[in-house]
Formats: C-alpha cells, sequence, structure tokens
DNA sequence: GGATAAATGGTAAACGTTTTCCATGCGTAA
DNA sequence: TTACGCATGGAAAACGTTTACCATTTATCC
C-alpha cells in the first residue's frame, strides 16, 4: 500500500469557497504541483521561480513566491535531492559526543555548515569501526554528500578504498590525522584539518623540563590513536632534546577520560620514585589525575605538577587551573566543515592539509619544580 | 545539465572479459536496475528479494543477496524515501550542544536511535528561535520523520501550530517542557520526557534548609526557559513550607554558564549581609561560583556552602565536590528516541508524557551551616 | 516590414526506488 | 480432465522534483 491515500473526493458543491476551505484544510499535501494548478502555471514554471528565478519574468517570479509564501508551500527536498544528486546534508563521525572538546568542534562544525545551506548527520562511533562504516555508508545510501571523520581511516572498507573503481567520496579527517607515512597513495590526498600534536606535545614537555623537572610520567589518551601517538612522540624528543633519560615505566597507557586520569595516577603513585610532573594528553584525564592526587594529600603543583591538553572550558576553572594546550577549537570546527562543502561544491580549494595554531597556555598546575 | 552524464559509450570489442571490466571499472553507477540487468531478472525481484524476502522464492532471494553484496550494491536512500515517505531521519533541537548535560543526552539519543536503524540530524538553536524554525522545517520538507527539541515551544510557526489543518509531525519535547497551563489544548498533547524540576529544586532546597541555612541565594538558569522557572519556584515552595523569609534580591538572574556563576558569585558578595549558601541551577554555574568563591578567599562549604544541578561529570571532580541533582541523563536520551520512533512508526505507545526520577546527590560543596 | 535574437513558459523525460496489478506455471482436489 | 488456488516474477505507475528541449511571444535592428 502506498503511505499517501488517494486524494479524497469532494462532494459537489455549488459553493465554491466552500470547496476552497475543504480543499486548503483537508487536503494534507501541497506540492509543487498544487501550486502550480492554484496558479493556473506550469509546475516548470514554479520551479523556475522558486529556485532559478532570473530564469523567469519579474511579473511571474513575484506571483510564485508570493503564492508560495502564502500557502505554505514548502519544498519536497527528498525529490529535489533525488533528481539533482545533491542532499545538503553531511555526516559528521566522532567517537565520544559527550567529550567536552569533541562537543566544541561539533558545534562550530554544525554553526558553519547550517550557514552555507548544510545541515549535520552526526554519528557517534564510540570508537568503533563497525558503526563508523554503518556511517560512512550513510553517504554511499546517497543519505549525505560528504563525511567529515575524527578518526584515522576514512569510514568505509579498505577493499573500496583500495579499488581504483570507488571514486573517493568528500571528505575531510578532523583533528585524529594519521601519519603521512603509514598510508597509501590514495590516503595520502585526504583532506584534514587538525594541529601539530607532535610539536604541541613537545612544547609543552619543554615547558616542565624548562621548570626544572626531569622524570615527567605520561598518561596517554588510547594507544592506537594518533593523536596519541605524535603527542607521545613529542614528549620523547623533548626528553631526548635535553639529554634526559627516556624512562618506558613513566609511560602509561590510558584512554581520553577522567577516570583513565584517576586509576593511571594511582598507578603512577605506586612507583618507587614518584615522578615530579605528570603529562596528561587531554584534560579530563589531567582532571581526573588532579583529584586523585589530591585525595592522596599531595599538592599540585607543590608535590607534583600536572599539565593537560585541549584547554577545554572546564580547564580554567579546576583547582589549580590547568595547564594545557590549546586547540582552536571552534576555527577547527567551522574550517572542516567549510572545507568539506567547498569539495562538495568543487569550488576552487586553496589547501586541503590544514595545520591549525596550537597555544600553551601556563596556569597554576605547573610550576618550577621544588623538591 | 543533468549531473550525471550520459551513459558511456563501450567500445565495441570481442572481449567479453574486457568489456565487462570496463564496465565494472568505469561505470560509477550500480542502482537497482544495474544490479538486475547484471543478473537477468526485473527490477522488482530485486527490490522485493531485499527487502520484502518472503515475497520471493528461496533460490531467487539467495542470488540477489548474493550478487548486492558481491557488487556492492548500496540502495539509493533518495529515491526509497521518496517512494516510501519515510526518511528514516530524526532532528534534534539543541540550544547549546557543548553543554555537557546536553551532550551526555544526545549522546545516548544517537545511540538509541541508531539501533532502531535511524539518523539524527542535529541543530545547535544557540536559544535562538529563528533557528529553530529552520531546523523545524527539515521534517516539513521531508528530510526527516520527526523531531526532538530542547525548547518549550514546537520549532514551527504558531500559525501552523494553532491551524486545524496543520497535521502535527511526530515530536518529542525533552527536558524544557512547558508548564501545561499555559498551553492551548494542542500544545498540550506533544509529548514529553522530563524530571521534576520543581519537585528537584524544591529537594534541594530543603537540603539546604536542613542544614542550617536560611538565606539562599539561587543562580538561575536563563529566565524565561521553563527548567528555571520550575526550578524557581521549586525553591521558593520549600522557601515558604519552612517558614523562612522570601527575599527576592536573592534571586539573580543568570545562564546556563560557567561565566555567568562566575560573574553573579560576584553580585552576590558585594551583598551587605552574604548567604549561607548558593543554590545553582546548573553545574557549570555553580563551578564557576565555586571558582569565585575560592578566588575571594572563602572556604566551601564552611563560609558558603555551594548546590549545582544536573551531575554533570565534573561534578564528582571538582573542589569541593559538589553536591547536585542528579538527573537520568541517559534515560531520556534514549527514551525520547525510542518514544518519537514509536510515534513515527506508530506502534503502541502505553505512555507520551515521561516524568523521569532525578536523585539528590550530597557531597562535599554543602555542609550543615558553621557561621 | 521582415529577419533575427532574446525572453519566457510549457511538455515531458528523467532521478532510483517500491508496490500494485497482472500473467504464468504448478500442484492439488474434485 | 477441469477448476482452483498459490507461489512467483514482470510491467508499469507512482513518489515530487528539475531541466533539456521546444514553441511562442516580444524586442531589436536593418
Amino acid at each position: 500500500m502506498h503511505p499517501r491515500a488517494k486524494s479524497c473526493k469532494l462532494e459537489v458543491s455549488a459553493n465554491r469557497c466552500f470547496l476552497q476551505v475543504i480543499f486548503k484544510s483537508m487536503s494534507n499535501k501541497l506540492g509543487i504541483k498544487e501550486l502550480a494548478q492554484h496558479l493556473g502555471i506550469s509546475i516548470a514554471s514554479v520551479s523556475r521561480a522558486l529556485h532559478n528565478p532570473n530564469r523567469v519574468s519579474k511579473e511571474m517570479r513575484e506571483r510564485v513566491q508570493a503564492a508560495a509564501e502564502e500557502l505554505g508551500y514548502k519544498q519536497n527536498t527528498l525529490a529535489s535531492s533525488l533528481r539533482t544528486a545533491k542532499t545538503k546534508n553531511i555526516v559528521a563521525i566522532i567517537p565520544d559526543l559527550s567529550d567536552t572538546f569533541n562537543a566544541g568542534v561539533i558545534r562550530s562544525m554544525e554553526d558553519a555548515a547550517i550557514q552555507r545551506g548544510y545541515s549535520i548527520l552526526f554519528g557517534d562511533s564510540q570508537g568503533d569501526r563497525a558503526r563508523e562504516l554503518r556511517y560512512g555508508d550513510l553517504v554511499q545510501s546517497k543519505r549525505a554528500d560528504g563525511v567529515i571523520f575524527f578518526s584515522e581511516r576514512p569510514p568505509f572498507p579498505s577493499k573500496l578504498l583500495d579499488s581504483e573503481s570507488f571514486a573517493l567520496p568528500p571528505m575531510v579527517n578532523s583533528c585524529e590525522v594519521a601519519d603521512l607515512d603509514g598510508l597509501t597513495i590514495r590516503n595520502k590526498e585526504i583532506p584534514y584539518i587538525t594541529i601539530d600534536n607532535r610539536a604541541a606535545a613537545s612544547e609543552l614537555t619543554q615547558h616542565l623540563i624548562d621548570q626544572g623537572h626531569s622524570r615527567i610520567a605520561v598518561i596517554t589518551g588510547d594507544p592506537n590513536t594518533p593523536s596519541t601517538e605524535q603527542r607521545l612522540a613529542g614528549y620523547r624528543q623533548s626528553i631526548n632534546a635535553n639529554d634526559l633519560e627516556l624512562e618506558e615505566e613513566l609511560i602509561f597507557e590510558g584512554t581520553y577520560t577522567i577516570e583513565s586520569g584517576q586509576s593511571l595516577t594511582k598507578e603512577i603513585l605506586k612507583l618507587d620514585h614518584i615522578p615530579t610532573a605528570i603529562l596528561c594528553m587531554c584534560d579530563e584525564s589531567a582532571i581526573g589525575s588532579m583529584h586523585t592526587l589530591k585525595e592522596q594529600g599531595l599538592s599540585i603543583p607543590e608535590d607534583v605538577a600536572v599539565a593537560g591538553f585541549d584547554d577545554i572550558r572546564f580547564a580554567e576553572f579546576s583547582t589549580p587551573t590547568l595547564t594545557t594546550i590549546a586547540q582552536p577549537v571552534e576555527d577547527i570546527g567551522r574550517k572542516c566543515a567549510n572545507l568539506l562543502i567547498d569539495i562538495i561544491e568543487k569550488e576552487d580549494i586553496k589547501e586541503t592539509k590544514i595545520i591549525l595554531p596550537h597555544k600553551l597556555v601556563i596556569r597554576e598546575s605547573t610550576a618550577a619544580i621544588s623538591r
């Protein structure tokens, strides 16, 4: 059965006005056809008047637009999309939407998208590859024109990615950008927007070293993510550059969560020699870490210095306030959306690989070593 | 010009296999038609085999499914949606996605939706009515089957809402539910899911009173939101029930943000008599408030007790840990999605107006009065 | 005034599905 | 054998747009 019932039969009535009322109030459908009929013109003209205004006379344009407005005509975008092969949807695949940093990125992303007439279908992958693929299907099944993904791999089966016959859909890789070295030629071409995680982590480590710390523990994010690998590389780089000993047992593999910061800090406190500083790869972990330290009666930064990463909203309001790396959240989101839309609409694009500046923000949680 | 170029002409070639390769690799299109052609059957059979399996023989079913799998056929959901008038999209309109509480709701909402085969189009309204309406249009223009909205009014122009001829689309009102008294009959029928904000705030206030506080300042959320009004009513209720004096100058109108908590706390500290407790209508404000109090050298809860609302992730990790009202975030999101989908799919629905339980969580930021 | 070009609006073919009919073939019962 | 019903698959109509292609009118220029 087709979902829409057949057009309702109207009783014959001499009262034309009455009929019209019936028509207006009973007819559940108001398409371009009805609008055209109402105006006594062809549907082509209606379509043109609404979406291709200089193709029709000024008079027609105004008449149609007025009627559309008055009767409340809404374009059926499904039909339009089918015909034009453009949906004006983009899908954003995020590992964890409730993460404060991600939420900020998404928010500005959506704002930029809506300004260009696009809506965002968002999918929380929960770090699960199968889910990523499911969201990737949304573009393959024409529900979206392109995809922004936060994981290191495009949300398509590698079988497809490797096949030359598979036209890569418009996509942008955000934040979690794989090291280009490990990629096949095809994947190397995928546009991305990120910060230089390695440099940022290196800078942050250097900051701690400058304050006299030489034994710096690390609480990482999810170990298989590029951001974690890159940040770790940055840490190592600074340790080496300063001729400090790189102690592998000071590196604790965690996840980007508060809980991870808590539990790994407990591990750190079990060490024979407690390090004088802890570098956390996200602010949430740092907050968890500081909580545990305080619980154990340690002062920050006097006993242990703590640094975070991301500069989420709460970093400035923790006790003590948190030294961290600020990412240009707003800009990342906005640029991702705009870049993707440029690609979809085949605009001239200056750059497809963008590394945005980060900033070391020094607050109370780190200070010159005092023991 | 139609976006798809005309079918590419193949050179005549004796080598059938070669041709097939060309076909496979050059043809950018693989629709149901091509699949049917490939199998030498009608498109009707393909469609049935894939989506209406008991309508065809087992043999056909398997043959088609195997081929679809092998060739990587993806249904064009646009066409399907157009035909069936179902998009499997729902739009969620949120005033602020980067708000930790909202983000949690949305996350579980999306999870529930995806499990039932729906995707979420989300829109951040930034509290702006015009934006809300724009997102509401997504369902009117058939891009989504229903809408979940976090504001007190449905995202449709009141002209439409009041008109009997406008069939209300499937919708669910989440968290910010208007007082039914102020609504027209039609709006009264809108399903909602929320907690009892009034009771919760009353309970929280009572908790403070029980600890000996009699002058309790309030930092509200956005004053025109139902949640703020209801929480304020709850506050008043408890103040009155305990025969305390209701001092209007202790009520500070803010927004649901950290900054609001900060700046209004500064105002509070300018009072002649500083109240002994501050009730904040969201945890973020409470965090801001505590930050300012500490900045001014006051101890929490000894000098001033602070309570929040929502029990966001960080409430447990602030210093001191925050007394607050826990909302069943996970459940709210999940139930919203499921209720809306039930409505869309016209399932039997037990309840359309759901009030979920909240819970008072007592932590360190409130304690018996000590001055 | 006639030829040509530009502006305008209509007709109808797509877009890729789903589903209503219908035709066929086959098994079963009378 | 006839009749009937059921299982199966095909043809074709719809879903609501956009747009290529025409046909007509109007303006312009000699």
